[in-house]
DNA sequence: CCTTAAACGAGACGGTACGTCGCGTCTTTCA
DNA sequence: TGAAAGACGCGACGTACCGTCTCGTTTAAGG
């Protein structure tokens, strides 16, 4: 008697379900479009709603589309211990490769940089969301290390901008490889960064850099 | 010996003027109006070419951009012999990022790059214009760190697999410190991201791995 | 009982005054540029009015003359009652040689019914639109040659086919004498004319063919 | 002293076969894809030809197709005596619809006529090649049934303006029934159309029209 | 026999219009 | 009154043909 989905959808009460929706929608049409590929008009239709109600939440297709991808980011990798520096930068590596191998991740990543090189709120956004949310990685395995005389202790207070460094040579280097050159991130690769790391590592603390 | 293939260059030859004058319109418009702001018609416009013709030469505006903004890196970036691998490394390390600084390369590239993620092809042609073009500065500098004894020399047939580790790791870094942390490549962090890289690297060629 | 078929009008209405201005912005650019200079993008900039909404109401070229020129057609002949069927009849091919005097017309008719050789659709839009519109001419002149007494009354119901054969040599004379045979209609031939089909009709009548 | 403007017959001759089947290439895709549709290209190609060849020889499409439809229309229609001249009526209107059936026939006497709206020197090439080649008909039927005594004979020299008439009578309403009304010329039409001529011309004739 | 010169095939070129698509705005009707 | 539906102006898209222009390759005639 009652049609399942449409014939009676209208009215106001759809006005609490849509937001939800509509970022679902885009998520969904980004993973199988692209971020070229996604439109508006697809993403209403997809959220059951009209472009006019879109677009009186959003200004656009950029704000819309990282609006929807924010929430992807949330979630904080952890870093269980593998009982060395170098275990623990492996795992790190392929943990991360994983995230950036499912397609909605990827795709969101890329298409909100990308934005981002001409949006500086956009930029700080994602570094309060990404960056220093998982910087946390970094400080934790380097601690550990610390603890295994892996490392040398520090004498005075924590450089940060030495975790930094790390942080974006293990990002980027996976980043990079994955997006840029176009292969994968496989167990011997993963391996033989974490040496390269540890050896350089090792080299660097001992100077005091 | 001569052409490899094709042996009948029947018909009018194309244009010589065309090629680089599209690709010099390209990111003049880059540079101008952005990644988002940029046509198609106008570059060829700008370029004194008819619309058709840029279409003979390139599939659409991902593909132009690519070859655009890789015959920027091919330019750009040169590995003058500084002395030692770590100068070596510092020097290409702040050539990239200044490459990087320049809104039209920025932007292009990670337009590209994001596109790229749902695009095998135009994630082939990545690889092929500016990847693998760009890998002869690491052969080139490690190479010469071998002649000059910082590395060890190869027993036998060189790995390009370690030669592309290292590529990733600094051109990963450096894009990731620029796009995501939002942080800027200054000496200091370059001659650090150096210093890790030659002692990882002398750790690394040591164990043969 | 009001509308036979579409009982939902939602969303925005179509525009009334797009209509009527994009054919007359039609006729005027056939006027200056004929057929083949004719373009749609033009007629839509003429009409004040994007090429997006001219192609929502019309296939193409060839849907949009025929009633662009249908309605010239529709406006232009009458038939008021000059007192005999003969007189009838010279007045209107004189009328309708007067509209194919207008260079317009003529042009656009030619090229429109020479492209209906190959398109069974515009062919039965022409004649919906043209042919079927004109008819009522044949059955007014016919009616009142029958209340004069010119004409025998009809027994039994009107033969349709008997009008469209009238139809179809009044109108075919006049195109043809024009159009192929390069011959002006002027009075003597339009009285010719006239006389002849009077004749004839008078004894087909009686015949009762 | 041969040549009456080419004085220097040097270098490669044209080929022969180029021309044929340049116009015989230009028929078949007249016939295929309509006046629109043809593409010079696609004739080049159906021609074994390159276009470059095509535009050596004609000034662009409209010329083409005249002169490759032009061969079309050569040939004579006949009129074999039927022993009345109704039948004689008949029997050419069958004909001549037959000859309208054919698609090369149709499309390209629209195409022609069409084209020459806006050409003068074509009409009068058409009036040559078509119209006053078939005038003939006319005659013959006319004198035969004045022989038969159907029609009145001439007192005083033949009025060809009659003859013209009767000819864009009898052609004008076979083509405007087949093109313009998209009905078909069946036995009865043409039975009718005889009928009413036959009745129209006794009734002109014995006037003195 | 070997030049010479036009015609040839192939196909790239600068243009122009095409018909489509998506954007973001607007005007309706409906609940 | 807010939301659906959808037409609108705009502008870029990528394609198709046009008619022109090189190219390298035939193919005769004439030296």
């Amino acid at each position: 008697m009652c049609q399942p989905s449409s014939h009676r959808p209208s009215g106001r009460p759809r006005s609490t379900d849509a937001g939800p929706a509509i970022l679902a929608a885009t998520r969904a049409a980004l993973v199988e479009l692209g971020w070229s590929g996604l439109t508006l008009g697809d993403v209403a239709a997809r959220a059951g709603v009209a472009k006019t109600t879109l677009y009186r939440r959003w200004a656009g297709k950029n704000e819309l589309v990282v609006d929807a991808v924010a929430a992807l980011f949330e979630e904080q990798l952890e870093l269980p211990d593998r009982g060395s520096l170098e275990a623990d930068i492996h795992g790190v590596v392929l943990c991360f490769a994983g995230l950036l191998d499912r397609p909605e991740t990827r795709t969101a990543l890329m298409a909100v940089v990308a934005e981002a090189t001409a949006d500086e709120a956009l930029r700080l956004r994602i570094r309060a969301a990404i960056v220093d949310r998982q910087k946390h990685l970094v400080l934790t395995g380097r601690e550990r290390a610390q603890r295994r005389g892996e490392l040398p202790p520090d004498d005075g207070p924590a450089d940060p901008a030495r975790d930094d460094l790390i942080f974006d040579v293990v990002a980027g280097a996976v980043v990079h490889r994955l997006m840029v050159s176009s292969q994968p991130v496989d167990d011997v690769w993963a391996h033989r960064l974490a040496r390269l790391l540890v050896a350089g590592l090792a080299g660097v603390y001992t100077d005091g850099a």
